[in-house]
RNA sequence: GGUCUGGUAGUUCAGUUGGUUAGAAUACCUGCCUGUCACGCAGGGGGUCGCGGGUUCGAGUCCCGUCCAGACCGCCA
């Protein structure tokens, strides 16, 4: 037997009994007279104690040579402390060790394992493993499986059915890029791993499973960000015989759910808003609601004096800083140099300043008076003391800029609370999305998304302007889900497929086998897919979701534990028929 | 594909205008210490300044290239 209990359950009650423990040694405090050692596991830290008076002088011997990290054993006598420790729940008592083995040496680890290691990111996701030993990393790890056993029993609990659906699959042009897998049995083929589960989940609609869930890898070969791997998870979902309303109905009672349960945050309704109105106010379309700085356009009253800039400008637009009267020029300035960053984009920033005394001071006093400005105030909702930035240019950039900056502003200002909750829906989606480059139409969702009835007969004469049975659930500036009601009918299918710039044969060709299946009696259904590594991040109040994975990728999609992705043997590349073109 | 920031001791960092032997903290090693718990005290070892080239009497410092890491833009149905 290793151990009788663990290093975080002994207290004073357990006084007097004989207890094996093992562990790592956490750190030695050797005082010459006594030796106290930290035993750590996963559970908590127990304080060994070696004694020259009361311990056999052979194990005081062995162990003034343990270093930092080596696995024990010991056996000993629960004693209360002489002097107790406060600050750790297992600080009343000590174990005066009569016995002992090293299991196993350790190396002096390359970074401290504390909680404020010395460790820098790049060092700790080498030895991930014994960054692991450290309490953020593990107590993340385990709050995201508290997170998901809580999905689970929700789920379950509302008559959901978890189902494996297959990793290998096959490649399709649309979307995000796949990773491939070759095919050895198959000569000169490649499976691709899936971006999300979405026909399977569908086609197991079809097979009437009804209520689908999974919490399922997915894989994505495109650039990474700090919420962004090219391995994550998904809590996926999918529903038979359901509209939209009862979609957003379940998975707001989720995360209601999950809010209350491990925040103790309780939400009324969730807001809700369609993607226009959220364009429009936020310019984005994924709003952190926790704040205010709503957009306000300027056009009507900014475009009719000679001032080309704005005359010029698709929109102009303004959000009100609170405060940001008493911001100094050099200050603004440098407010200034941010929006023109390339990251950023904007030409310039036109500010105005509300005065504590109803004045205002502005960039532009030459081509706009007073009442202009006061107008200007008005529409962005400033008050005396606040600080109006105003940009302009072609609609979309504009408004990608401007809600730069309201974040922006807002982290400044300590107006983005880890510990608030501000959860939304987005809905009624554009279904469609131009894209530049290939100089088509592409689904903004997927091309499984189903157009709103209503605007069907917009296809063909403003593409742009349909808008889809889609949805995102957004919290707090992040989209956390997203989701959708399906096409469950041929001819909209193939109509959609048309739509998309496919031929008939290239539709059959890579979606034929759904288009079939939808001819043997699919029911109406829908679904949505949450983000789980992100929404544990936020649940957690952190920015990036690496902190909980055991084992993230980094910047370039590299496992630099392990050394990931690596050179193959010519013999395995013969096998597979392929031939490198370096 | 692009923008920005960084790379100096095991680790985290400082290093001025280009100028003597490149520092601090922590970790590590040795000794001391009668209740430590971020123990304390004394001492010690530890460096290809990412790599390559250039400018210069002289480069950690300036220039060019390159590699690596991080944040962001593009991208992510």
């Amino acid at each position: 037997m290793y151990r009788s209990h663990s290093c975080g359950e002994l207290r004073a009650t357990d006084i007097n009994k004989e207890i094996t423990l093992s562990g790592w040694v956490q750190k030695t405090r050797d005082k010459g007279f006594m030796i106290w050692v930290d035993l750590r596991d996963r559970y908590g830290i127990t304080q060994l104690i070696f004694d020259e008076q009361r311990t056999p002088k052979e194990v005081v011997e062995k162990a003034k040579n343990l270093g930092r990290e080596f696995v024990i054993q010991v056996t000993g006598t629960v004693i209360e402390r002489e002097s107790k420790n406060k600050n750790i729940p297992t600080g009343e008592i000590e174990i005066l060790v009569s016995e002992f083995n090293i299991l196993n040496e350790a190396l002096v680890p390359p970074f401290t394992i504390e909680d404020e290691t010395d460790g820098g990111e790049d060092i700790r996701m080498k030895y991930r493993y014994l960054d692991i030993r450290r309490n953020p990393v593990k107590n993340s790890l385990m709050f995201r499986h508290q997170v998901a056993m809580k999905v689970r029993n929700y789920l379950s609990k509302e008559d959901f059915v978890e189902v494996e659906t297959p990793y290998l699959i096959k490649s399709t042009p649309e979307g995000a890029r796949d990773f491939v897998v070759p095919s050895r049995m198959n000569e000169g083929q490649f499976y691709a791993l899936p971006q999300s589960p979405q026909t399977f989940k569908q086609l197991l609609m079809v097979g009437g499973m009804d209520k689908y869930f999974q919490i399922v890898k997915c894989f994505r070969d495109e650039d990474l960000r700090a919420d962004r791997q090219p391995e994550f998870t998904q809590i996926d979902c999918e529903m038979a015989f359901v509209e939209q309303e009862d979609i957003l109905t379940i998975f707001e009672g989720l995360t209601r759910h999950l809010l209350k349960e491990i925040k103790n945050v309780e939400i009324a309704d969730f807001p809700r808003m369609t993607y226009a109105e959220a364009m429009k106010t936020y310019g984005n379309d994924k709003p952190d609601i926790r704040f205010g700085m709503k957009f306000g356009e300027l056009n009507s009253v900014a475009q009719h004096k000679d001032f080309k800039v704005f005359n010029d400008a698709e929109l102009v637009v303004g959000i009100a800083v609170p405060g940001g009267a008493s911001y100094t020029r050099k200050e603004i300035d440098k407010l200034i140099d941010w929006v023109r960053r390339p990251q950023v984009g904007a030409l310039g920033m036109v500010y105005v300043k509300c005065n504590e005394d109803g004045t205002f001071k502005s960039s532009v006093d030459k081509f706009y008076d007073q009442e202009d400005l006061a107008n200007w105030a008005k529409t962005t909702g400033a008050n005396a003391g606040d600080l109006i930035c105003v940009l302009s240019g072609q609609i979309n950039k504009v408004r990608a800029q401007l809600s730069a900056l309201r974040m922006e502003l807002a982290e400044r200002l300590g107006l983005r609370n880890p510990e608030e909750f501000a959860p939304l829906w987005v809905v009624d989606f554009p279904l469609l999305e131009w894209d530049e480059d290939t100089e088509r139409y592409h689904a903004m969702h997927h091309p499984f998304t189903s157009p709103k009835p209503e605007d069907i007969a917009l296809l063909d004469s403003k593409p742009g302007d349909v808008r889809a049975n889609a949805y995102d659930l957004v919290l707090n500036g992040n989209e956390i889900g997203g989701g959708s009601i399906r096409i469950h009918d041929k001819e909209t299918q193939a109509l959609m497929f048309d739509h998309l710039g496919f031929t008939p044969e290239e539709a059959k060709a890579q979606f034929g086998f759904l288009m079939d299946a939808f001819q043997y009696g699919a029911p109406p259904h829908g679904g949505i897919a949450f983000g789980f590594d992100r929404l544990v991040a936020i649940l957690g109040g952190q920015e990036t979701i690496r902190d909980y994975i055991a084992f993230p990728k980094n910047n370039s999609g590299r496992d630099v534990m392990i050394d990931a992705p690596a050179n193959i043997d010519q013999e395995q590349l013969k096998e597979l028929n392929i031939k490198l073109d370096l």
